[in-house]
DNA sequence: ACATTTGACGAAACCGTTTTCGTTATTTAT
DNA sequence: ATAAATAACGAAAACGGTTTCGTCAAATGT
């Protein structure tokens, strides 16, 4: 520990001059204390007091230091968002959009937007816990939601506030639904219904899919979209044309070489994340298979560089910016006690016409014969893994 | 405004309990004054009561509530990070570790992160003023560096501590050196060097580079790197084999199809960022070159897409936890006012191996002939455009 | 006309910390 | 031995807000 010597000036510092609420009151003529009640509407000060205190912080440019609020209140007009650095995010997906849409919502309100990072869910525990008694933030923005999430049970049970990217899961034996989560999410059952949909008017019958692990929400709400669109297109639903619990690429890339071995093989194929649709790309180029042509697929998450394969990847895309306006939004709302009209709020993703599906060029039977014509040109190898990690 | 009334209770809040200066000095039946210059390391007190304080408050867990510093002392033990929304940062590298290391470091140190985004120049100095001004922040960390960058030199005249991450290029004409920066970097100089040697030691002798906008800093040190690879390989520097001001996947396609138009063209290039890279990708496929064959390339940055690519891309890593650690730890340093042995730290990016590099397949004039016959093939067009947006 | 409520405000306490300024006991200098 | 310096601490004043409580005039009820 450093010795600082009685009256240190420390470090070089140079103060922006600010206009604090005893420079406003004094301009006015009233005490503090009336200041602060006017700018906060209570009810114990005149209308006329009201505007004349809120015309005169505009024009001297009042804003109150949170930090003081802080102190008192016990809120710190700041929303926490924990990036769990554990936690498998392949392509570092959408991270900035998402926060350039929270902090530029947070700060239009004038709310701070407050970074942490954890290792596991205990660490989580704990971030969690220091900045709540360090009142660094008043709630939390949950993202990836899981079908059980322990961090918003925690944040449940100890009161503080949160908003969810996503939705919980309220399974059949859940006796109580948690109606007091307050919720953002993309439709992913509406656009895997309509991905499925459009395969089918592309002329595809046998429609395959691709989920993702059953411990996120999302998988199971792609899969019952991906279920109802195939009702809706009045098509049959083949348990062997279903896979589940699919995550990186070389398993997708597995998963899509399994759905072609059988029998009846699908011609189109849809992934529940562009990610595990790269793997489709592994297989097509390894049997000789053209994507769009031989095998049509479909995605969803919109990632950049989804664009730049070839042909590019046909996907939904999520509004990331929106999606961070909206959930800090929701947050401020819940933590200032706002009533809302509705505690689920879902956008629709966007179509992004790209080129890996078409009309099929081959049926489910010559596909078939074509993919095991070079399968076996190939040997029966598994799928080559290229560019292991160092 | 909502009408709040008097003692109003606002919405629901459970507070963590915490312990309080005031209990702590209770405890030891000393004065608050005391403990805090106890812990603060003042000269004022006697060194059996600062061990007595600060095993106390060990003990009891107490930890200084930021807000309450804040308000007296001007600072809020907190940095601060503007993401440029407006930037162009094409697929998302590298936010998320880079975001872990700094919180990590931060947090280890009690301090916070918090993050705020902009728009455009004129957005980050609104939002470095407001900020400074509301005391939430006590620095700054500076990304993606320009060769005169106006964030730095608005933070420096405003007295608002910073450090870069990259570096300020000195040009012959600054009269002067700026000597107070402080700077975290990756040694691109090294690496690209290094990059060239492994070529030459493939056996190619005429090596393409193709580099990044001259406005950012790290392009002039990438290139000096390779331009410095060249000279100690022995190998003619070519300026026709160096192209600059690369930003896209497409325009890097356009520049690898141009180096490959020369009489002479490279059968080794070597590309100043991933995504750049990609260009090369597009080019081979589209013209049937063998990439580590008939073309080898590598790049820099390290992307974990680049390891999806068939072949896996031949990259520098960059370790951005690190790198964020690092920074936030120097900052915090700068603001604590400690006093640094070096100014700059740099340090050393990670080859990974990939596919893409490897002995030459042709000569240079061979590979020459199979590019222009594969054009006369596909006819003179340009570069495909594959997935444009929207 | 009088008691009571209401409206509008100021004074002062308070939040948790730092920092200034006294004060007293102990050294050191003369 | 006495004056001056130093060491170690406490009391209290900041910091910039919010909130409680008291006060007084005006409005309201009887």
């Amino acid at each position: 520990m450093e010795e600082i010597q009685v009256r240190s000036d420390g470090p070089i510092r140079l103060m922006a001059s600010r206009v604090t609420i005893s420079q406003l009151a004094d301009s006015l003529s009233v005490s503090k204390g009336t200041v602060s009640k006017a700018l906060n509407g209570y009810s114990d000060v005149s209308n006329r007091t009201k505007a004349r205190v809120a015309e005169a912080a505009r024009k001297m440019g009042y804003r109150p230091l949170s930090h003081a609020q802080a102190i008192r209140t016990g809120r710190s007009r700041s929303i926490g968002l924990v990036i769990q650095a554990d936690e498998y995010d392949g392509y570092n997906l959408f991270l900035r959009d998402f926060l350039a849409g929270i902090s530029q919502s947070t700060s239009e309100m004038g709310w701070t937007l407050t970074v942490a990072s954890s290792n596991s869910y205990q660490d989580f525990q704990q971030v969690v816990c220091r900045m709540v008694e360090q009142r660094k933030v008043d709630g939390f923005i949950l993202p990836r939601i899981l079908v059980h999430d322990p961090r918003y049970a925690l944040l449940k049970q100890m009161g503080i506030p949160s908003v969810l990217f996503g939705r919980l899961w309220e399974s059949e034996d859940d006796l109580i639904t948690d109606n007091e989560a307050i919720c953002y999410d993309i439709d992913g059952e509406l656009a895997f219904a309509e991905a499925v949909l459009r395969m089918q008017k592309h002329g595809h019958s046998r429609i395959g899919f691709v989920g993702s692990p059953p411990e996120y929400t999302y998988a199971h709400i792609r899969r019952n979209g991906y279920i109802f669109g195939m009702e809706k297109a009045g098509l049959e639903i083949d348990d062997k044309l279903i896979i589940s619990d699919i995550r990186t690429r070389k398993d997708g890339a597995q998963a899509t070489q399994r759905l072609l071995e059988t029998e009846e093989p699908p011609t189109a194929i849809i992934f529940a994340t562009d990610e595990i649709a790269m793997g489709a790309y592994t297989v097509a180029s390894q049997f000789n298979l053209s994507l769009g042509h031989d095998l049509s697929i479909s995605a969803y998450d919109g990632a950049a560089w989804g664009r730049i394969m070839s042909p590019a990847l046909t996907s939904y895309q999520v509004d990331m910016g929106r999606a961070g306006r909206r959930l800090s939004s929701l947050l401020i709302g819940r933590i200032e006690g706002k009533r809302l009209d509705d505690q689920e709020e879902i956008a629709p993703a966007k179509f992004m016409r790209g080129g890996t599906d078409g009309p099929p060029a081959l049926s489910s039977y010559e596909l078939g014969r074509k993919f095991r014509r070079s399968v076996n040109g190939n040997g029966s190898q598994l799928v080559r893994q290229i560019g292991e990690r160092q």
